[in-house]
DNA sequence: ATCGCGACCTGGTTGC
DNA sequence: TGCAACCAGGTCGCGA
């Protein structure tokens, strides 16, 4: 599942490869993904097609693309969500939704690399929670994501304003590094992994966090991310870019997420797995304790 | 404003 | 073997 690394290995691989080129033509081949664009599938794909990508950009999940018209091709990749630039007439993937096809690199940027050619930039996604769509002056920033916070990497990332917002939340840790409009870029993995590294249970809830735990847990969301980085960044190839949350690249350095019933690293403990917002929380009890129950307001 | 939950979606896996 | 139930989870929208 794409977070913040994931979708950052894509953004650089297609400021590589799709800057500079012109959209030719656009082939929506399932509505689902463009769902959020109001002019529908043909007008998206008008809205596009003969516009130039002028930039790569993101927010946290978001990705988007700025055109020299001022609108941009905003896009998120959800649960299963690819964006493949692939050379023309490669055969379709099974779950491709859409299709752009791209220009060569115009002559006064190209070099011999042979991917300077026109190419291909498609949209895969298996269960399509993904979507894409034109936002109309969203060049700097879409304002579809405009609530979306800045992400632990973004130079202007407040630290001291994180921890105020999280000490006057009383909702657990957890899902206070999931809440995007907080901090943006964090999914279950890495808020799980996060939290085992900070040794904090998910359920303490902000307001009953200290500053320097608040603090511990946001240098180890930074920490976990920036190793998955690392990693994302040199594992894709020339041309193809990839997101795949199956792949697992990052699956061997994982503490927690997935591991239900195996010793923890640092004590042995196995790792419990706990029902959580409808999806799966893991920790260890030992080195991750539950918070007391919260007692309940009095009424006199 | 904040909280917590259901809906959305597909296909691989599990259980009978 | 066949089929249904379950599971993965990011985001949005809703009611409280």
């Amino acid at each position: 599942m794409p977070e913040l690394p994931e979708v950052e290995t894509v953004r650089d691989g297609l400021a590589r490869h799709v800057v500079g080129r012109t959209i030719e033509s656009v082939t929506v081949l399932h509505p689902r993904p463009v769902r959020r664009d109001l002019r529908g599938p043909a007008g998206f794909a008008a809205a596009l097609t003969g516009r130039r990508v002028v930039d790569v950009r993101r927010r946290g999940k978001y990705l988007w693309l700025p055109l020299d018209t001022g609108d941009a091709l905003l896009g998120h990749l959800g649960m299963s969500g690819q964006l493949v630039v692939q050379p023309p007439g490669a055969p379709d993937e099974r779950h491709l939704r859409v299709r752009f096809v791209l220009s060569p690199v115009v002559e006064e940027h190209a070099s011999r690399d042979p991917g300077d050619g026109p190419v291909e930039l498609r949209f895969v996604d298996q269960r399509m929670f993904g979507g894409l769509s034109v936002s109309q002056g969203g060049a700097e920033l879409p304002p579809e994501i405009a609530h979306i916070a800045r992400d632990p990497f973004d130079p202007d990332f407040d630290d001291d304003l994180f921890v105020g917002r999280v000490r006057r939340r009383t909702a657990g840790i957890k899902r206070l590094l999931l809440d995007q409009t907080l901090i943006s870029g964090v999914g279950n993995i890495y808020a799980d992994e996060a939290l085992w590294r900070a040794q904090l249970h998910g359920e303490r809830g902000g307001d009953r966090l200290r500053p320097i735990e608040i603090r511990r847990v946001l240098a180890e969301a930074r920490a976990v991310m920036g190793a998955a980085l690392v990693q994302g960044g040199t594992s894709f190839d020339a041309l193809y870019v990839n997101v795949n949350g199956e792949s697992g690249y990052f699956d061997r350095s994982l503490h927690a997420y997935g591991r239900e019933g195996l010793p923890c690293d640092r004590c042995g403990t196995p790792i419990r797995r706990a029902e959580f917002m409808n999806r799966s929380s893991f920790s260890c009890p030992r080195c991750q304790p539950a918070p007391r129950a919260r007692r309940l307001p009095s009424r006199d």
